[in-house]
DNA sequence: ATCTCACTGTAACCCTTGTTACTGATAACA
DNA sequence: TGTTATCAGTAACAAGGGTTACAGTGAGAT
């Protein structure tokens, strides 16, 4: 932990500030697909990502779910930062997109950090920054673009998050991050299919104009 | 201004910064429909409302654009609050819905503040925290809900800031703030009119249903 | 009083997306 | 090897909302 937290964050933050998130934060390793924030449920503390991805999703009334945007290694979510700040509950969900692994630090020290280090400060209000303007790309894309752009922007951040050109997940599961359905997805991939844009076959959809 | 920067900031600041803020800010006065901050512009400094709304847009590759929240008393803006930290160029246009005024703070002090005082940097924080909140519903408006529900949101808060269920603009100034036509704001209208939630005359719409 | 212009109402049409329903393909597993 | 479950392809239809076109209506200007 001690040198993967150096490799990511060790440009950011002064040597005593890494030791004390050596001290006091705790190593947590969760594997694709799992949960690791509820909506709804109270925030313990703050994720720093080490390796792996998270996605970030909203929900609707009916329970079906928007993608946000992802996190990657160096990010933090700043939503839970507000979150932890406001000792409010969590308004979106975490999911693990890979296998991922992350030091969790706890509140108080959140707030003992923000007045004792500079370089942690920053970091907070630099990952405000980019956590806005991903929500503002979200924003762009949802009210300006078309569902098959939308489509074409998903799979490249997918690859791009998955270092792999080629996708695995079914059309049901893009469908839920779209927030539309299966079939509408299986419309539009095959559209792309047919403008050479993409290959598909089971459960995997390979990239061709990245 | 000093006594207007007491109402509206007396129980977040302490005496100290006030004075500071008093010392520093310009005051600055618009009428409604001027532009305060235009896409692309650097940032001068950091606007604190004392009177008036101010309404923030986001705009698309052909121009058009798109409300995504109001702004009033007590607020700053933190999108231009994460501009300034950076350095970078706005990503938003503010408009000043109603006549306004509001005390401007140059980048340097805002920095200084952030080490200095602890309410000042709560009240970044919490200003990040609100319009993250806000974002975050402005998402699930457009992704969640049908052009009439976002009508008729739009109304209720557009009330709301002018503090008057009677609303001066023109289906055309709607269509722009939603990111739709003309058509299908009257449409839509006419539609609310029909079902007693609103009653219409030429540049007015009166909320009945509240 | 009437002219003019901006604003509003409405119809007809089209495109995108959502829905339902069914068929076919593939993989896993008994 | 045959069975079953999951996944993908596709057609037909419905609904929402964007577009064009045109008529009607107030409100201010001359």
């Amino acid at each position: 932990m001690q040198h993967q937290l150096e490799e990511a964050y060790g440009f950011l933050f002064e040597k005593e500030l890494l030791n004390e998130i050596t001290e006091c934060g705790s190593f947590k390793s969760v594997k694709a697909g799992e949960t690791i924030i509820e909506i709804g449920s109270y925030i313990t503390g703050m994720p720093l990502l080490l390796t792996g991805a998270i996605k970030i999703l909203r929900e609707d009334q009916n329970g079906d779910e928007l993608l946000l945007y992802f996190i990657e290694r160096g990010d933090t979510c700043a939503m839970t930062l507000s979150c932890c700040l406001g000792r409010k509950k969590s308004e979106i969900r975490a999911v693990a997109e890979t296998d991922t692994t992350f030091v969790m630090i706890p509140i108080a020290k959140m707030e003992e950090w923000t007045g004792k280090y500079k370089s942690w400060r920053n970091f907070v209000f630099e990952s405000y920054h980019s956590r806005l303007s991903e929500m503002l790309d979200t924003i762009d894309t949802i009210a300006f673009m078309n569902m098959d752009q939308r489509l074409m922007r998903y799979l490249r951040d997918k690859a791009k998050i998955n270092k792999d050109a080629t996708i695995q997940s079914t059309h049901q599961q893009i469908a839920y991050d779209l927030h539309t359905s299966r079939v509408v997805i299986s419309r539009l991939l095959k559209k792309l299919e047919i403008d050479n844009k993409i290959s598909l076959q089971r459960n995997q959809i390979k990239i061709l104009d990245l």
